[in-house]
DNA sequence: AAAAACCCTACTAAATTAATAAGGTATTTA
DNA sequence: TAAATACCTTATTAATTTAGTAGGGTTTTT
């Protein structure tokens, strides 16, 4: 039950972004450097954040990153299903896979244990998709 | 955050052994077979579940593997723990990991991210130190 | 034109996880 | 008491995933 180091560093790279919103973009070398990551690993990782539109970008000269939406707008799960796919503890569960693709557990609806993993992808879904960036940057998380 | 396939395997496993507790010891041999899990993979598993005292085990012919606790003594939390090590979703987290050994992240209690990743932390292990085994045989997931 | 900074693919190395192998020990039953 | 059953244990290998590097490209500003 482990995040990987690459959602890991996403968020807390988006956090960075989210801190420096409508300063004008950031540059990713700089976000590395205090965020102490290594530059062409958080590229990777930036690469995806702006395929999928959570980031914007501006290149040249005085460009960099920034965010997309404000702060308040971009959610946790959504940084970390880009990063690492579906929020899932157990793969049957992910519908991203298809049936064929299966793991041979082979007991589809007779699996006792099957409840317990989609409450758990549940919960920790909806936690996630309820903790915004800018909940972070105003500590609102121990009220939660 | 995927569960491994040993957390996933072991918690099969001892649904099985809560299923037919009070019947005797039932051999690893047949839960292997029943649960479509390796033997041999399946043994490494049952030993650290015995060591750790969630289930016992008789020896021979005519022996097997028995559940230690009553079903409703046993929590999914206590089996996890012991297949996949503490659930944390960031090791910094864990206390297990002595300071010197922390990640290079060295940012302490600065990180933004950490209330965030110890929130996390505390909503997965809550969830799975309230569900037994008894929960599990008995269907009540879906009302918890 | 040069520098700064993003863009992108491919590859490699490290770590973890999953599984196999191979033999040992204890207990029951024919 | 011998054979069969089934647990016990360590070591090794195979597979997969993750993390990180390399190396080049393109765009924009000064």
């Amino acid at each position: 039950m482990r995040l990987s180091a690459k959602g890991e560093y996403g968020v807390r790279a988006m956090v960075h972004l989210a801190l420096h919103y409508r300063d004008g973009p950031i540059p990713l070398s700089k976000i590395a450097v205090d965020e102490n990551i290594s530059r062409q690993y958080l590229e990777q990782i930036f690469l995806s954040l702006r395929r999928s539109g959570l980031i914007s970008s501006v290149r040249g000269v005085k460009g960099g990153y920034s965010l997309a939406s404000p702060p308040g707008e971009i959610f946790l799960g959504d940084i970390i299903r880009v990063l690492d796919g579906p929020i899932t503890p157990v793969n049957c569960l992910s519908k991203e896979i298809r049936e064929e693709e299966l793991p041979s557990c082979g007991r589809g609806e007779r699996c006792l244990a099957r409840s317990v993993w989609e409450k758990l992808r549940d919960h920790i879904n909806q936690l996630l998709d309820n903790i915004s960036l800018q909940d972070m940057i105003e500590c609102k998380i121990d009220q939660m």
